[in-house]
RNA sequence: GGUCCCAUCGUCUAAUGGUUAGGACAUCACCCUUUCACGGUGGUAAUAUGGGUUCGAAUCCCGUUGGGAUCACCA
């Protein structure tokens, strides 16, 4: 049989962190082998559906690279790949279903929500309506009564079922809820939508989050009375913000395209996000999407939830950003330059100087902000012990520096840096004594990306003399 | 509350009965050095807990504790 798989997001918003994994392991376990990865768009409650949510879902995809072999846009044999599209099969199904005596016709109400002050402990819903005959339900439907279908479950005992990740589970019927399965706008809810289609569309293996571990028993009895196989199972672990939370949009936790915003590289992210929950049984942690289908096994998905972690995702940005061409850093680099520095400023220099020493791209603007404007500094920072400065010797140093630099035509670091050494030399000084004053007249910054003569270079001669005269004012 | 699930350094994890419990991030120290960063070297740091089983347990079993999930006309 065919490997499938399905993401099956629904329209509401953003594409969260949580999902985009779940996203890439249905992509991983199809493609390791040669199988159909698809799209489908779950968008069964109309309440929840958000403008613009769908091409949030097929640009995220497309950055990363996981392309899908069916979908609403691209379409293919098992379509429509929209749910709300597919109501009619739902309807269909349901009422097949209902012949079958796997689910029944009921009329009551919405159950209303129940004040979460008055702490009553959740029970199990105890349909009035089960007991109304098929005939006479049927007559309330042809009467044109509202209604919703509702899974029946009258199997006692034990359900076994068997998850990848998780092993055997064992749930008992009387656990299980009877639901609804179509609802009063006849639109199927997940519990059916999933079942029918994950069914209709020969999807093979079934990637969802653990939550529905309990909820799986009820699927099988589905799947059970149509006579159909139920897929295979993975329940893949909750992606969490801290111990207790998992990441959630209503927290405010980062999305992917958050992510990208504050400056995360695609490919790092998804790179980092394949780990969470899973590893490759050997140290290596930097994977190419190519690499991860290479060596990606389903048995080695954990079992515990992972805490989403900011700083090591950082740290795997540093690695990517490192590894990219110098064309291709600079171009990435070339829009925070163009919205942050308006000065005349040699900027494939300042990207070989940024490239090593950034983490994401979005400290561009914190590392190269002195650039646009000198800040207001404090004379301290000339002092510096291991170094061997103070103001008197910056002061010393700062004339020299100016002197000779005044001199220098052909402005490159390499020729600075060499014409500041020999300074040193010839001066019987060190070349902290003479850098370490230049960097801060022209910074104004205790720490900076690249050297004093890197800075210079970027800056170009007329404002380093200029930045150097103003330092020399200051320092009297 | 019922049911289900989970439990190794702060974090992500490796070790599928025998390891000085390994790696990575973070952190600390040192080296490199034109500040910072990169890079290099080294350090601190974990089997939640109590019982079993076994010659031997992070690993298997039971209890405890802690955490999560679920019990919607949401997915």
């Amino acid at each position: 049989m065919k490997v499938r798989t399905r993401f099956a997001p629904s329209p509401t918003g953003y594409m969260h962190i949580g999902n985009l994994r779940t996203a890439l392991y249905e992509y991983l376990i199809a493609k390791s082998c040669g199988g159909d990865f698809l799209l489908r768009i779950e968008d069964t409650d109309q309440k929840r559906y958000v403008e613009g949510s769908t091409d949030i879902i097929y640009n995220t995809l497309k950055t990363v690279n996981m392309n899908w072999d069916e979908g609403p846009d691209i379409g293919g044999n098992y379509g429509p790949y929209v749910q709300s599209e597919r109501k009619s099969i739902y309807k269909e199904y349901a009422e097949k279903l209902v012949e079958l005596g796997g689910a029944h016709y009921c009329f009551c109400g919405a159950r209303e929500e129940e004040s979460e002050e008055d702490d009553k402990v959740p029970t199990k819903f105890k349909d009035p309506c089960k007991n109304i005959s098929l005939e006479e339900a049927k007559a309330r439907v042809a009467a044109g009564e509202p209604y919703t279908i509702r899974q029946t479950i009258n199997k006692k005992g034990i359900s076994h079922f068997h998850d990848e990740v998780y092993g055997d589970i064992e749930i008992d019927y009387d656990e299980l809820d009877e639901g609804v399965l179509l609802k009063t706008d006849g639109l199927p809810t997940y519990n059916f939508a999933n079942v029918v289609d994950d069914h209709l569309m020969e999807i093979s293996h079934v990637v969802r989050g653990n939550e529905y571990i309990s909820s799986t028993p009820k699927y099988n009895l589905i799947y059970e009375t149509f006579g159909w196989t139920p897929p295979v199972y993975v329940h893949v672990p909750q992606v969490m913000k801290d111990a207790q939370h998992k990441l959630s949009k209503r927290n405010g936790d980062a999305s992917f395209q958050d992510l990208v915003a504050k400056g995360y590289l695609p490919e790092a992210i998804l790179n980092y996000i394949a780990l969470l929950g899973w590893n490759p049984g050997t140290d290596k942690e930097i994977f190419s999407l190519e690499e991860l289908k290479q060596c990606f096994t389903v048995e080695r998905l954990n079992k515990s939830p992972a805490i989403f972690d900011i700083v090591k995702l950082t740290w795997m940005n540093g690695c990517y950003i490192r590894e990219l061409s110098a064309e291709k850093f600079h171009e990435l680099a070339m829009p925070y330059y163009e919205q942050h520095l308006t000065r005349r400023l040699n900027l494939q220099l300042l990207s070989s100087v940024l490239q090593p020493r950034i983490e994401t791209l979005k400290d561009i603007i914190s590392q190269t902000d002195f650039f646009e404007n000198l800040p207001e500094y404090n004379l301290d920072l000339y002092v510096n012990k291991k170094m061997k400065t103070d103001t008197e010797v910056a002061k010393k140093t700062l004339v020299l520096s100016l002197d000779i630099l005044k001199t220098v035509d052909d402005w490159k670091n390499e020729v600075l840096f060499e014409q500041l050494k020999n300074l040193a030399v010839a001066n019987e000084l060190k070349n902290g004594q003479v850098l370490y004053p230049l960097r801060i007249a022209l910074s104004g910054k205790e720490t900076t990306s690249g050297g004093a003569t890197e800075i210079a270079a970027i800056l170009g001669k007329d404002e380093t003399l200029n930045r150097i005269e103003q330092a020399l004012q200051k320092l009297g």
